[in-house]
Parts: C-alpha cells; structure tokens; sequence
RNA sequence: UGGGGUGUCGCCAAGUGGUAAGGCAUCGGACUUUGACUCCGAGAUUCGCAGGUUCAAAUCCCGCCACCCCAGCCA
C-alpha cells in the first residue's frame, strides 16, 4: 500500500533547525517501552513518530527496552514488543537494554559526588515527602545534604555492595529545594531495590530512576532527539542537568508531544492489565483490546494503524481522537483490497418455487468490484437470505424483500415474493419466491432497488462468527467509574453460514461479508471449524 | 495556590502580521447487481474571552478565563 503524505510537523521544523544551527550531521531517535505490559494503540504513536522522523532525515531508530525498574518488569513482554514493531512494519538500528549501561550510571553518580552534586541521603520516603515541601511552599534541605565527598563515596559503594536494606538510603541530586520545579528538589537518583532483574540477574541491588538513567542512555547512543509525551516535558531542565553534569560532549535534545487518546478506549496499562488478569477478556490479544496484538487478531492491517497515526498528527495539544476515524483507515485499506464474500448471520430460508428440485446452477462472483477474479456459487432451489432481509409488514423506503417485492439475488437473478410462512409466535419461518429468468446475473437491464446476500442451503458452511463492539460505553452512559462503562455486550458470537470458497481460507484472510462489514479470519480457526472476526462494519450498513 | 504546558468547525489539525488548508464525522445530490464504495457539493464573517498596537491580527502587546501535567526511593 502507498504510504500517505507525511504532514510537516513541529518536531520536524525543530530537528531542520538543529540540522542548519548545528550542523547535525545523522540524527538518531529512540523508541523506548518499559517491558511491562504489551504496546497499544496509544504506543504506536509513539512508535510512528520516532521510526519516521529518523527515516524521514535518512537517520535511525534504536529500540531500547526502558527496563532501570526490576519490580515492574518482565522478559515476557520483550519478544511481543518486538514481534508487534516489526508488525506494524518499522526497523530498528539496534536493539539495547537500558540496563546495560547500568556500569556506566553508576561511574557517572560516582562522578556527580566527586563533583559534590550529589549525595547519599538517610531520610526515610515519608520524610522525603515532608522535606520536599509543597506545590505552593519551597522544601527544606535533607540533613545529609552536606555530607563529605569521601563520606558519600563510601556509602554509595555499599549501597552498591549490598550493605542497607531496600528503602533505607538514596542517592541524590544535589540541585535546588527551593525550586519552583519540584523536579528539581533534589530528585532521586539511584534506590536499593534487592530484587533479581530479569535482564541483569542478581548483579545489582541499586537501581537508577528514569530521570537519571535515560539522558544517560540517550546521550551513550548518540540520539540526537528524543522524543517523549507531555508528561515529561517539567522534566526536561533535570534532562539537561544530568547529560550537562556527567559532562558528555554529545548532547541529546528532549521533545515533547501530546500522547493518543481514543474515544470508547481504554489506554492505561494499569487498567489492560486488569482486564486480562481479572478475566474480562482471554488475553492480551483478545480482539476487543486496544494492544496491537488483538487489533491485529482482530483484523486490522499495519498499514490502517499507520495511516491512522500519520492522519491524527503530532501536536502539543490534549485531544482525544474519535474511534470513526481509526474505522475510516480500515476500510478504506479493506475496501481496496479486501474480496467480497457471501456469509448469512441470520438465516431465513427462501423456496425458489418456480426452481426444480434437485437442480443447481453455477453463478460467478466476483472477488472485487469489477474485478476478473472469480469464483462460482451453486444457485438453487432452496437458498438462506439474511433474516433482516425479509420484512412481512416494511416500513417506508424499505429496499429488501418484502411480499409481492421484487429483490435482486446478488450475481443471480431477480425474485419476487409470493408469500411466507410463520410459526405459533409469528415468526417467520421460510419466503416463497418466484425468479425471473430472463435477470441472469450480468445480462439484465431490469433494475431493482435492492440486492441481497444469499447462500445455496445444499453448500453452506456452518461457521461462528464474532461480532465485536467497543470495550467501553460512551462516557455519558456510565460516567467515571471504569467498571461500570465496561461493555457487557462487547462480544457477541452468532452461529451463521458462510460459502464454501471462503472455508478454505487461511486463518488472518479478511474480506467483505456483503453489507455485514468487514471479517478476518480468526487464528484459531481451521477449515472444520471456520471462525470470523468482524474488523469493523460498513457505514451505516444496518440503516433502513 | 508555585512551576510547566495547551486553547482554531462535533473530533483531530494546518496557519508564525496580509485577510481561516486538509482529514474524520455530519448534511445534500449523482452513480451503484453491497442502502457499501466512488463521485460532486454544503458548511468556522471567525480562531477561549476582553482590551490595545497596526492600513491590516488567529498570528504582536496587555488583562482575564478554562483545561492538562508535576509534591513516586514509577516510567
């Protein structure tokens, strides 16, 4: 598929500055997951951005697993960001661990208390909190602050060695507790943390905090920018100060941008977790989830979540995207590429009277609008049409079969209704037609308001078919309280018919159920067990 | 409340002193063997609000308002 027109944006108008001020010669980006959970949606803005950015400059990207906290993290989620990466089709220059620059963290605290910027601090966390001061009231200095170089050097060393139990000392920078930023009132550097890292084993018990490890690590790569969400943009003065203080000749500029939040979507790890752990869903890839793994269970191509992302832009405003636009990119990418096939959800079966019995006749389909591909389907005299398709009492403008109406059976022929039958509830059971041979499919001028989908009775294929709505309700329906916005009926399976041509599908094969929407074969289907998930359906499909 | 950000059509988003791009959604109309697709067309006298500077302001100045982020030994 082409890829759409990437926009200008103001990332890109900074870097072209660097790169005329500066004469930065290679501009290097970096994508950086904490391994504790799998991407999402959200994430892949991120990921666009830093990927295309440094394509779009002939530079490149390392992946590098933000991993500086043992207690949150799993190597678990290590391979399943890398398989969804390459998923959504980017490359990376390197692959690194954070953690493997843990040796040089440390030479560089050890620098900073040399260099009397930073110290090893007693205070318990709730005494932290308290000498911290207050949004609106300066901090007051730790009573370790002033300890001797040599002092802090020793302590450090045994913090490193394992000496302090967890939480009994830190190492801190020595900045400013008056600072108006309170990231800058002596923030953490390193904590003892007496747990194994699932990269780094049992080697340390000292780990540095984000603040401290990442200017760190982008400064080791060479990244030229690195390019973060919002959040950390009252960081960005304590970024400078450490890849200022540990005096690295390369420096690496932090910008910042609006991260993606979708309408009906949940996007806190916290929250994803919660879901598959409490059991709401089967799983991290369960189609209904917003991970990359599940839209791409679900159905969703690569090249729809990347045009989705390039079309929603970068920006520093807070917005909230609205789902239709992410369904817009499917469908156009599914429209152009996705065949038609016939599937009845809902089977109504239809007699064709004037149709003998036992015969059947060959039609074609084609697999595309105007396409030459095709394939045949046996035409009969007993046939299922979608129950919604037949209205006994219709309502105005109605298009499909109703009695004594005339409907067009898709690539078949035109047939009028001559009665139906219903059982002791008023259900209706079976429709009588009559087909006009004269309308073979092709070769008739005659028109007809409506077409319907339709299966021959003789070769339908019993397949389950899931139906997916969104996870979450609107908010006005249910306000804050996450729980209750979850969407009981976010799921619902329906036992239908599909055609034989499709049974022989691979599993991740998409295509058009007419008027249904748009289907993906599900990884856990088999030919004798065909499974569909729906992607998304058409618009206004279901309108009267 | 101190600091840092952001406010342009229902939702995203261009615009950087010269008279409001584009996309999604919506509404018309054409086409159609999917009420889909496609195709045409309609939409902000107005840029959070109020003043000011200027021949000219969404863009500059001033005051105000709203929303978001920061008081983890999370990232």
């Amino acid at each position: 598929m082409e890829e759409i027109r990437a926009p200008k944006n103001f990332i890109e108008e900074m870097i072209e500055q660097d790169i005329a001020e500066k004469g930065l010669a290679h501009i290097q980006t970096r994508f950086p997951p904490e391994p504790n959970g799998y991407l999402h949606i959200g994430h892949a803005k991120a990921l666009c951005i830093d990927f295309s950015i440094a394509e779009k400059f002939g530079g490149s990207c390392n992946l590098r697993y933000d991993d500086t906290n043992p207690t949150k993290e799993d190597e678990e989620y290590v391979d399943a960001i890398q398989e969804d990466i390459a998923w959504l089709g980017f490359h990376w220059a390197n692959v690194f661990y954070g953690s493997d620059y843990f040796d040089t963290c440390y030479e560089m605290a050890v620098k900073l208390i040399k260099k009397g910027v930073a110290f090893v601090c007693d205070l318990g966390r709730d005494q932290i909190r308290e000498y911290r001061g207050t949004l609106t009231e300066p901090g007051k200095n730790s009573p370790w602050r002033d300890r001797s170089v040599e002092e802090n050097l020793n302590l450090f060393e045994r913090m490193k060695n394992g000496e302090f139990p967890d939480g009994s000392r830190t190492l801190r920078a020595k900045i400013d507790m008056a600072s108006p930023n309170i990231n800058l009132r002596d923030p953490a550097m390193y904590r003892i943390i007496h747990m194994s890292h699932h990269h780094q084993g049992d080697k340390w018990c000292i780990y540095p905090m984000y603040d401290f490890a990442h200017p760190i690590q982008d400064a080791i790569e060479g990244v030229t920018h690195s390019l973060c969400s919002l959040e950390y943009e009252a960081h960005r003065p304590l970024y400078d100060w450490v890849v200022e203080q540990c005096e690295f000749s390369h420096r690496p500029r932090q910008i910042e941008f609006a991260r993606l939040n979708l309408t009906n979507t949940v996007m806190s790890k916290r929250l994803l977790r919660s879901l598959v752990e409490e059991g709401r869903v089967t799983g991290w890839d369960d189609p209904r989830m917003p991970t990359l793994c599940g839209l791409r269970r679900r159905g969703y191509t690569p090249e729809s979540i990347r045009d989705f992302i390039f079309r929603v832009g970068v920006a520093k405003a807070d917005s909230t995207v609205e789902t239709a636009m992410l369904e817009h990119c499917v469908r156009e990418d599914l429209n152009a590429h996705a065949h038609r096939m016939m599937a009845v959800l809902d089977p109504l079966k239809v007699i064709i009277e004037n149709w003998e019995e036992g015969e059947f006749e060959d039609v074609e389909l084609e697999y595309l609008p105007g396409g030459t591909e095709k394939r045949a389907l046996r035409f009969g005299r007993e046939l299922y049409i979608e129950r919604e398709d037949f209205s006994p009492n219709p309502p105005p403008k109605y298009f499909r079969l109703k009695p004594d109406g005339e409907v067009r059976l898709k690539g078949a022929y035109v047939v009028r209704c001559t009665g139906y039958e219903t059982d002791a509830d008023n259900n209706v059971t079976a429709v009588y037609c009559t087909y006009d041979p004269e309308t073979r499919g092709g070769q008739c001028e005659r028109k007809v308001k409506g077409t319907l989908h339709w299966l021959p009775v003789a070769d339908a294929i019993p397949a389950e078919i899931r139906l997916y709505e969104n996870l979450l309700l609107p908010e006005t329906e249910a306000g804050q309280d996450f729980t209750k916005r979850l969407n009981p009926n976010s799921l619902a399976v329906v036992q239908g018919f599909i055609e034989p041509a499709l049974a022989e599908k691979e599993p991740g094969y998409r295509c058009q159920f007419m008027r249904m929407g748009y289907f993906c074969a599900d990884l856990d289907s088999t030919p004798n067990k065909p499974i569909y998930n729906r992607i998304v359906g058409l618009k206004d499909s279901f309108k009267l």
